[in-house]
DNA sequence: GCGATGCGAGAAAAGGGTTTCCCAACAGCT
DNA sequence: AGCTGTTGGGAAACCCTTTTCTCGCATCGC
């Protein structure tokens, strides 16, 4: 049974590397960063018994002397995951190429635990922070003073002076929309999320707008209601009800859509043949396993990550962007359920 | 707004809190720490100034003194993060409430991406390791000999002495089937994943087993296929034929047991009344907008995470456990799709 | 032959905190 | 008064690496 010490076996040190190479601890450490003048030789016998000893630099000595940790943290209360995973992978991304490792804190949306996590992220000198959701409302800042930058990606902070990084729901709206008039479609219907979350307004904002410069006006009331695919179920009814000539319906969520496509079908409607159905968010599972697979808006989150990232490493090097709301644009992904008929 | 150089006003350290308290360095760490002896009144005086000047001991110094870093790497190949992330939360979790922090890894699956990050934690110190995945099939160990322990998760390694904790599926399997069982069901069929998965594998086997204690056989051949709700419709209709008295399906997956919902109502079998249906892996969004909500197995994948984050501290503290595969037994999330006709 | 130059390498400090060791002062005892 | 014991606090070493400063020595030019 290894205890730790035999296990740990102390990685070596430049004091080993030095004596090793019976020279100096100064003359390692230059040997090994290429700095100062040394001899071919002596260089060579330094990097030799570094690459014997397995010697790496702790990054805690360097990161102590140069006042830097080359760590972020990554704040996140989505317990679920599913659209803050992406946004921290893109992170990542665009952190761990630049050499920054990132810590992972997840807040389950609890302020206390959220305050007490900055704390523990600060207190390990971390050179800035993103702050990741699963919506997109805005939220209490972390905080205006924090000595580093601070960054919110797929949210959006409720003071207009921090940077935050969110998708552009209005230009999927509109994105879709025009999918939806360029094969043939003029009488749209709209169902979506409840009417309190900005991102349900601004998808239906961008919908309303290309078919207003279409000259055109949706179908039926915009069905603000839960993101809910039990809510698609319901609202296709009420659509059909009020508008039984509809031949689209943009739905602001995958889920939604799917609750959609159940009802029409069994209403004897085919999709896309009859109604043509564009749904938000490309959750893959839920889009593919629909009948027919879906037509859906993509945020690209791992974008917003990775532009999260970018703002983060700029602010860090000392070029802070002025804060503000960024959006990422959104990409059409077309799937069965939107082909033209023919 | 503050410009990069203000707000990184350099933390106080000790050196600060001693002067303004007017005593030695040292005389200031034991005050903040509690060791030696002290009058209160030099012990307040000291804690008074950090409190003032907002001290934070700086981790890097420490753990460069105490030969710790307090941190663990956090590896995951899983960019869908479906399962991982839970599992990865539950860890944190774990090693959170422990004061350790936790470097997340993404290597999208790469063996070159994930060798540079363990490489890249290595250097960094930290004191051991999580691997997660998105399935549990045996996996290339990342290395027999790492300085630190590691702990597999949600994943397993090829290599026997590692430590591997993975949910009980087969377990899951008959806890499904005695659950239909307890229900009156009899003629139980199954739907599940390509047979190349152990998990699929296993999770049958709970079936069959079961099944054989109570004296019974599944309805029909086990069907495996696909992970997909694709896989579900055309399974179901297979099924039907094979066994048209079937009375309850166990599927692999809440996917594929959505598919199978869907054929079944359309081929006009009600659920739960004519067939009850089980579903595999509690995955919310996809069990609940099943009609009827779907009664599931949960592989309390937090409580991987969590198990697999106190076996590293275990083994971080000098008590490693001996290697080998450990599960963690599934719950039965009882819902609409089994509920008893009456 | 002598000063100037340059090369190569070592010594030392810095960075922030903990810990050990040591010392001064004071109280208590005979 | 002198000795012992306790208490409170300071000095310094240590962790590991980088960087600056210094210095010995050899070479070069005059």
């Amino acid at each position: 049974m290894a205890t730790p010490s035999e296990r740990a076996a102390k990685p070596a040190t430049i004091r080993d590397v030095a004596a090793a190479a019976a020279v100096s601890i100064g003359t390692a450490s230059k040997a090994l960063n290429g700095r100062g003048r040394l001899r071919d030789e002596t260089r060579d016998r330094v990097l030799a018994a570094a690459e014997r000893l397995g010697f790496r630099p702790n990054p805690l000595a360097q990161g102590l002397l140069a006042g830097r940790t080359y760590t972020v943290g990554l704040v996140t209360g989505d317990s679920y995951g599913r659209f803050s995973i992406p946004v921290m992978l893109g992170a990542e991304d665009a952190l761990g190429s630049g050499q920054i490792s990132v810590f992972l804190c997840d807040t389950r949306d609890d302020p206390i635990r959220e305050r007490h996590y900055v704390d523990r992220l600060l207190a390990r000198r971390v050179e800035g922070v993103i702050v990741t959701g699963r919506r997109t409302e805005p939220r209490p800042s972390i905080g205006r003073d924090l000595p580093v930058p601070v960054v919110y990606a797929m949210t959006r902070s409720a003071d207009e002076s921090d940077i935050s990084i969110i998708p552009d729901d209005e230009g999927g709206g509109a994105l879709a929309t025009r999918h939806l008039l360029a094969t043939g479609r003029t009488r749209i219907g709209h169902v979506t999320g409840p009417e309190r979350f900005q991102a349900a307004r601004d998808r239906a904002r961008g919908l309303s707008t290309a078919l207003a410069q279409a000259g055109l006006e949706p179908a039926g009331e915009l069905l603000f209601g839960q993101w809910s695919e039990e809510w698609g179920r319901q609202a296709a009814d009420i659509l059909l009800h009020a508008a039984p000539d509809v031949d689209a319906v943009f739905c602001g969520s995958d889920q939604i859509a799917r609750g959609v496509a159940e009802t029409l079908r069994e209403a004897g409607r085919r999709v896309p043949d009859d109604v043509a159905l564009v749904g938000f968010d490309n959750w893959e599972p839920m889009a593919l396993g629909c009948r027919p697979p879906l037509t859906t808006v993509d945020m690209n989150l791992g974008e917003i990550g990775r532009l999260a990232a970018r703002h983060l490493l700029d602010a860090i090097a000392g070029r802070p962007a002025p804060g503000g709301v960024l959006t990422v644009p959104a990409t059409l992904v077309p799937r069965a359920s939107t082909r033209r008929s023919t």
